[in-house]
DNA sequence: ACAAAAATGTAGCCTCGGCTTTAATTCTGT
DNA sequence: ACAGAATTAAAGCCGAGGCTACATTTTTGT
């Protein structure tokens, strides 16, 4: 044996904190791609396999095997040479990520983060950002706005 | 076509910013293995695989395979039945790392985020953190710090 | 010294998320 | 109407990162 028992672990041991990023990383590409549909929808009435794949920046078998998953997981619905639907659990889904997405950018442009970077950096934080976090930016942010 | 070419992009496109995420993503576990084999090296002489395999809160054989992966990096070293050890590359890596990720634990604690919370969430978003917001957190941090 | 325990290695399986290639279907323009 | 273009689907490849089961080697205790 090694390890002196555990470290600082009174909360979350370090295990936990790796099996909880984990889990977040295996939530992101079902997170990315309903916001995007959901962004689709509204923009253009319908979101096409081709639209998808173009925005996410990967072949069209790729953009099907995902929206593949999402409607394996209940996220969405779509029938063959039809375009994808999310269902009510996919929309609500969508609307948090968008939520959270905006949140996040906000966030960093407020700590000093050049906008350009803030966007590029939060579609990969995004997935990252407990609830505990996103209220606490939301609370940090709306103080800034009083000032 | 769909696309009414493409919204706010003068700088890097949406498709970009999907890319630069699933590259970020990519280095994630070889960066979370080299701080971890720095730590142990530095707590205890030396990196076991066991020792390894038990912190990341993974079976052996996959802490082996990332380990194994290190080495076709040119991050690590090791002969079979013996410790890992950081190559000078991977050990400024970690050192790297490791500094990134107290910078993030501490702009989140700075604007709110509860510690132990701070401490969960920055395992997945370190590996997001684009040199330039790290930058911009060190300041914030700086700056928060002169008051 | 040597048997039992612990650590490490190896093989083989899975899912996910990329990709290319090829087939099927739908849309479109004349 | 229908040929060609565009879209979508299907099949099959890859690497990464999990896992279990089993083999090998090293360490340890008597
Ligand atoms: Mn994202
Ligand atoms: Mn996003
Ligand atoms: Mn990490
Ligand atoms: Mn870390």
């Amino acid at each position: 044996m090694t390890d002196t028992a555990d470290d600082t672990d009174l909360p979350a041991s370090r295990p936990e904190r790796f099996h909880q990023a984990r889990a977040a990383q295996a939530m992101a590409v079902l997170e990315d791609y309903a916001e995007m549909i959901g962004d689709l929808i509204e923009e253009m009435g319908e979101a096409r396999i081709t639209d998808i794949a173009g925005r996410m920046g990967v072949a069209h078998p790729t953009a099907t095997k995902a929206v593949a998953r999402l409607k394996r997981e209940g996220l969405a619905v779509s029938r063959p040479y039809r375009g994808v639907f999310l269902t009510e659990e996919g929309a609500a889904l969508a609307e948090r990520v968008r939520a959270r997405h905006r949140t996040v950018v906000d966030l960093l442009i407020a700590v000093g983060v050049p906008p350009e970077t803030a966007e590029m950096d939060a579609e990969g934080l995004e997935h990252h950002v407990s609830d505990v976090t996103l209220r606490a930016f939301e609370r940090y942010l709306a103080a800034a706005a009083k000032t």
